[in-house]
DNA sequence: TGGTATTTGTCCGTATGTATC
DNA sequence: GGATACATACGGACAAATACC
């Protein structure tokens, strides 16, 4: 892994933040003086910062500087369950366990209806599944598939109880570059209710993601429904102009 | 308002992408046919074009091209209620009404419980308020705000009842650059009963955020307590590596 | 008040690396 | 292997906002 010179760079200065090295005066050094230090040039320097302004670690501004925000220790950053590719990044980091038992399978076509909910054209084949996710053997997490079977070929039961990803990175060998997400809370279903460990909540906090393969296409939408307990989600906004 | 030119070209693509001019290949011109194009540098094509990837609209694969993502015509974009600065954004755009009443108004300095929730320094003064906020005249969200006083001075229930944020940018001068936000499903409490239009919920969605100001300083604490049904928000993620 | 230095923002041109076809 | 296309990095020029004297 042959790590590029901005990410070390970014990598350093979160480094720097976080131990609280730029606290007397709250500010990055300037860029031209970073330029100096890490011996490369000022657009090198100036993407590292952009990245740690999209993560919400500082701010800059014109003919000022860049500010450390405050809480860089608290960071709420990546503690967000659900991150990108479903709870396989919460299984490695925390000692907790993950398990995920398949309540149904099955191949369908999409009808006029599935067509205006899913996005997925009127006559596309896909298999349709409801996982239901373990954390520490509690049930919090309801996963409701459709993936399509022109990418996804050959899914079985056995691959979707370990890790559908896997098996499309991997032995499929497609890349996966980017989802869109809505976030919703809506009313509990019956479904919910029977499988979910919702005590005494009626609603379910719902991640609905389209998942895109390289040549643009969609091939996943899922609606993961997570108990309201276990459902927080960390993002971080720049004001435009 | 000069617009920068990275910005216009963007605009100018988005406007083709959801025109689906590019329908034929389903992939954007290539970086250096775009130079051509827009008289300008390959370095400011990629900046319009990592916007466009940011928003979801396309994703880059090095060595192919950039390519156009399914479904931009429905453009979840920015319906996303709640946006940057409350909800003065919808109202703008869309044909709704818009209202807010104050419930409640008071300044109190920050125990260390305080604290723990909102993160501001023990002993800080702020200001405490909550206010109702009316869409189509449906009482839909409840707002909890904390401000601090060195920074939002002299507030007033006046102020509250219109814009605090036209307050601190017009009136104050302050510039608010960025924001924190978490997402979470909570039980509602008996006030969020009491005022909201819950119908059989016991849920809310609540919208956390802190913001800052130039000074690295978070100066606002923010629940936003929505009605199940008007709450959705939108996000695009990007796998890393 | 005004002028100058500093600092970030935008833009340009070029070279090299790496993945795809 | 060669052509194409995106990714990274360098260096330089000017503008705009801020700070300081």
């Amino acid at each position: 892994m042959p790590k590029e010179k901005f990410t070390s760079i970014y990598e350093a200065l979160k480094d720097n933040i976080i131990q609280k090295k730029y606290q007397e005066t709250n500010m990055l050094p300037s860029e031209l003086s970073l330029v100096e230090e890490f011996h490369c040039s000022r657009n090198t320097i100036r993407r590292a910062i952009a990245q740690l302004n999209s993560e919400g670690y500082v701010q800059s501004i014109k003919g000022k500087g860049v500010v450390v925000l405050e809480m860089n220790n608290a960071a709420p950053f990546n503690l967000s369950i659900s991150n990108f590719s479903g709870l396989n990044i919460i299984t490695k980091n925390k000692d907790v366990s993950a398990a995920t038992s398949v309540l149904s399978f099955e191949r369908l076509m999409i009808d006029e209806t599935l067509s205006q909910k899913t996005g997925f054209k009127t006559g596309s084949e896909v298999y349709h599944l409801h996982r239901l996710r373990y954390i520490n053997n509690e049930p919090l997490i309801l996963d409701i598939n459709y993936f399509l079977c022109d990418v996804v070929k050959d899914l079985t039961v056995e691959i979707a109880q370990k890790s559908i990803y896997h098996y499309i990175q991997h032995d499929l060998g497609l890349k996966i570059p980017s989802s869109r997400r809505m976030i919703r809370v809506e009313k509990a279903t019956q479904e919910d209710m029977d499988v979910l460990a919702l005590k005494d909540y009626n609603c379910v906090g719902v991640i609905i993601s389209n998942t895109f393969i390289e040549d643009g296409r969609m091939f996943e939408y899922t609606e993961s429904r997570h108990t309201p307990d276990n459902f927080t989600f960390v993002e971080f906004a720049q004001n435009q102009k």
